[in-house]
DNA sequence: TGTACATCAGTGAACGCGCGTTCACTGATGTAC
DNA sequence: TGTACATCAGTGAACGCGCGTTCACTGATGTAC
């Protein structure tokens, strides 16, 4: 069935969603103009209307890949209920990893798109962020004093690096191709806890 | 000047290291079998004399980025001379870590090739491999006891995600985009050693 | 040492493909009066 | 409320490109006698 109306109505929407889909089954290669145009069932020029060019859809696409990962790092820092500001604050370390690994478990296509370049505007802030999302939780275990302060500087690189390469190697097999078939990412969390001096109450 | 002889003499090997020189400019992308005949001045079928198609070449092409890598790694090993076996154990370990981040910075197109998938024969081993090399100073630290044994069993997978993670996104202009313009490579190797509980002696 | 011949490693032309992008166009929408 | 017209968001055909791969071929090499 075609479309009831010429104009499709929110097309830009739409280009964007169908090439999100797009890089989640086959990374951001299998994002093409003329595959999004077809699948939209719409002509293969009628994307110019809304993007310069297939750059500026991968950018909104990167974009939108950053702001799931972002939420999924907050939801999982949601749900870390424990009324001590310490203890709750070391949990809520653990959950901004936790969500970061969990994204890159069901979505590893997402992951890699997510650090495709922004075509920000100026001044233009991205809004969740992860970065940031990891930068507070670090912040807060320094004021509830559950990590040293001299460890606070360039501990957002420390604990992003370990999870991200997790992430990595074990999208792309490499764990398994190494004889370590299936790495605890509990234990990696553990192990960054440690690596900044944070001492892990117990659940 | 066309080559003084019909035949070539070493095609094979001339086209793999084509191929690798193609992909330290341009990433695994950047590898076309027409491309590498260009460069050769041969024609684009003769490349089907040696390997059966793109991804054959490419698979030859992960396995001397992957020795180029180790064989940094090693060479880095190779640099300690501390005498005391403990202190010197130690040393390997952040060596290991040291010249994966060293080849990473000079070659992050290479680095990312080393994670093409492999073609390996049965029973076929690659020698000197990164894994085993990490694996070996991991084991070394437990024997000279600078590392306590309890926390040997996964501790590969904590070490590769710290070292992958953290040349990866140093690589892809993550760490400047957020920032953090440029984190030092051996507060990463300190934080490794924290997390694997090993004590790290002064240099 | 010389010749016949099989094998090997190249050639060059062609195939079909899917891509990004441009262009002149047209149908639908919305605004002014 | 109705009509004229500008603007907007699509169409469809075409462009040029570079790619992987196949094919029948041919020049060079090496082996048997």
């Amino acid at each position: 069935m075609p479309r009831p109306t010429y104009h499709h109505g929110d097309l830009r929407r739409a280009l964007v969603s169908e090439a999100l889909e797009l890089v989640r089954a086959g990374g951001p290669p299998a994002v093409t103009l003329r595959e999004v145009a077809r699948r939209l069932e719409v002509s293969p020029a009628a994307s110019y209307r809304h993007f310069a060019d297939r750059d500026a859809l991968l950018a909104d696409v990167a974009r939108l890949a950053r702001r799931e990962l972002a939420n999924r790092m907050l939801e999982e820092v949601a749900r870390v209920a424990d009324p001590d500001p310490r203890v709750g604050s070391v949990h809520r370390l653990l959950a901004v990893g936790r969500g970061y690994l969990g994204f890159a478990a069901h979505e590893p296509n997402l992951l890699a798109a997510a650090f495709l370049p922004a075509h920000l505007a100026d001044g233009e802030a991205e809004q969740p962020n992860p970065w940031h999302t990891l930068a507070a939780a670090l912040d807060e275990l320094v004021a509830t004093g559950a990590m040293p302060s001299e460890r606070r500087a360039g501990a957002e690189s420390i604990a992003w690096s370990a999870v991200h390469g997790f992430a990595v190697l074990r999208a792309n097999g490499s764990f398994a191709a190494s004889g370590e078939p299936d790495p605890d990412p509990e234990r990696l969390l553990g192990a960054i806890a440690r690596a900044l001096d944070v001492a892990v109450p117990p659940a």
